[in-house]
DNA sequence: GACTTTTATAGCTCTAGGAGCTACATTTAC
DNA sequence: GTAAATGTAGCTCCTAGAGCTATAAAAGTC
C-alpha cells in the first residue's frame, strides 16, 4: 500500500514537474527554484533484487570486474551484491538505478 | 611523481582508446571487446577537496538538501563533506565526478 | 590432454562512511 | 515579530565496502 501511495505521489508530481518546466520555457520560473521542484520530482531510487542486480551487469555484458570499475567499487562488492551477501543502499545504489535506466555509458 | 605517470598512462591508454573504437566502427572489434578496453580507460575518479565539493554544490546553484537527494545521501552527509569531516570515497566520490564532468542533470 | 587465464564464490577482519538524531545559529521571507 | 530555510555541530550506531587469501569452475591456448 505504501508502493500504492508512492505510485499515485509520483504522478501528481510528475504532473507538477510537467507544470514546472512549462512554466520554466516560458521564462517564468528561473533555473533554481526549478530545482526546489526537481527535489521532489527526482526519478526514485528504487531498491534492487541479487538478481535484478546480475540481470543488469549481464544486460551490459560486463565481468564482475569491468561492472565494478565503472561504479568505482571493488569487484567483491559487485559479487557480494548478486548473491545477496550485501545490499547496496545510498550512492551504490543510486548509480545502479543510473545504470539501470540509461546505460553504462551514462556514467562512463 | 605519481600524478605525472598518471597523466601519461592517461594520454597513452586515451590513444589506446581512440585506436580501439575505430576499430569498433570498423566492425573489426565487437562491443564486449571494446568494454574491455574501457575498464583500462575510464575516465579516473579523482577525489575531490572539501572546498571542490562546495564549490560544485553552488555551481549548481542547489542547497546542501537538495544535492543531497541527487545523489541519495542525507543532507548530514553532504555538509560533512564539504567541512572536512568526511572523505567520500568509491560510490559517492563517482556520483560526485559526474556531476562535476556533466552536471546535476547526468544523474537525474 | 595438460596448462593458463578469466571469472566468480567463499570466508575472514577492519575501517570509516553514511544513517539518523537533536540542538543551535543565521539568514531570508512573510 | 516570527516563521521557514539553510548550514553547523556533536553525538551514537550500523554495516557497506575495502582488502586479502584460497578455491573452483569455464574458457581459451599450447
Amino acid at each position: 500500500m505504501a508502493a500504492t501511495k508512492r505510485k499515485v505521489e509520483n504522478s501528481i508530481l510528475a504532473s507538477v514537474h510537467k507544470t514546472a518546466a512549462g512554466l520554466h520555457k516560458a521564462g517564468l520560473v528561473d533555473k533554481a527554484t526549478m530545482r526546489e521542484f526537481d527535489v521532489l520530482c527526482l526519478t526514485p531510487v528504487e531498491a534492487l533484487t541479487p538478481d535484478e542486480i546480475r540481470a543488469l551487469r549481464e544486460r551490459e555484458q560486463v565481468s564482475q570486474h569491468v561492472f565494478a570499475h565503472y561504479l568505482n567499487v571493488r569487484k567483491d562488492a559487485v559479487s557480494k551484491w548478486e548473491r545477496g551477501e550485501k545490499r547496496p543502499d545510498g550512492p551504490s545504489l543510486k548509480l545502479l538505478n543510473l545504470v539501470k535506466a540509461k546505460g553504462l555509458e551514462a556514467i562512463a
